[in-house]
DNA sequence: TTATTTTGTTTGTACATACAAATTAGTTGA
DNA sequence: TCAACTAATTTGTATGTACAAACAAAATAA
């Protein structure tokens, strides 16, 4: 008999746990619901807290170096300088047919509330996860993103 | 002297890379890429592969446990039905205040070409990530993703 | 110098997804 | 029996994100 007995076709739902294309997404909507949370006093969502410190960080960044920094496409990156312009965190300065983002001073004054937010997420999930387990998967996430993107 | 020698804040972006949020969207990003690839000769997106699968191996499944297994929300549940049902894939029953769902003709017989495409887009993570890191990766995931939904 | 190609950005459009509110149908307690 | 409650689903609306096409500026080739 070397046929299991278990003649239906996925009476289980095993595939969607071996699926990494599947456990990533899960994890990316729990974790994002985590992160809107402790992103909920600063006012703006996760996403454009990190945009802004990466802009604080580098003035004059480029939009190009924007996008791949946080791997986002350009167009995308695009809408998330127009918001973040229209609150008057960041402005744009073009150079030939490059744009450059500088930080604002609302937008200066609001990175150490961003930091605060970063780490009480930090925080957050790692008094559910324990350090240890954090801490691999955060590595390993940035390794396999690292060569999926090749 | 307490202080470290680096007075600019986060000149670097290593707050990126330590923040569980941001990787793992980013390999959501990378990896969602790869599946829509491996799923395009199905015709449908990966979510809705594995949302028929699910029909398929329960057939009469409710709305309710479909998000539940999907960790999805209804809403977002019932949109996806609602597509499959215009393709007819599936069909719903109403049983009172539930919905169970039924595949089609048409949708079990898509049940092995969707299968295929699940083991293409595993050969291909695999390949560039090796067998051992994407189980390892993907056990993480799912643990992690079951303690933070509580 | 002019034509071609490349590169960075933006715009149009589409989709997955969520939350909050509305709806509908059982359930329970007075 | 009916009013209040709870549970499953749907609808309205908003947002993050992508891809493809358009556009604009720079670089290269002729």
């Amino acid at each position: 008999m070397t046929q299991p007995m278990n003649q239906k076709p996925e009476k289980d739902e095993a595939f969607l746990q071996d699926c990494l294309y599947f456990t990533t997404n899960r994890l990316s909507r729990a974790i994002t619901r985590m992160a809107d949370e402790a992103f909920a006093t600063t006012g703006l969502a996760p996403a454009y807290g990190y945009l802004i410190r990466l802009v604080i960080g580098s003035p004059g960044i480029t939009q190009k170096e924007l996008s791949e920094k946080l791997s986002i496409t350009p167009s995308t990156l695009t809408r998330f300088v127009d918001k973040l312009e229209t609150k008057h965190l960041v402005e744009r300065k073009v150079h030939g047919k490059t744009v450059m983002v500088y930080p604002t001073e609302k937008g200066i004054e609001l990175g150490p509330t961003l930091r605060q937010a970063s780490k009480r997420l930090k925080q957050n999930y790692e008094e559910i996860l324990g350090k240890e387990l954090s801490d691999q998967l955060t590595e390993y996430l940035t390794s396999s993103s690292k060569q999926l993107e090749k």
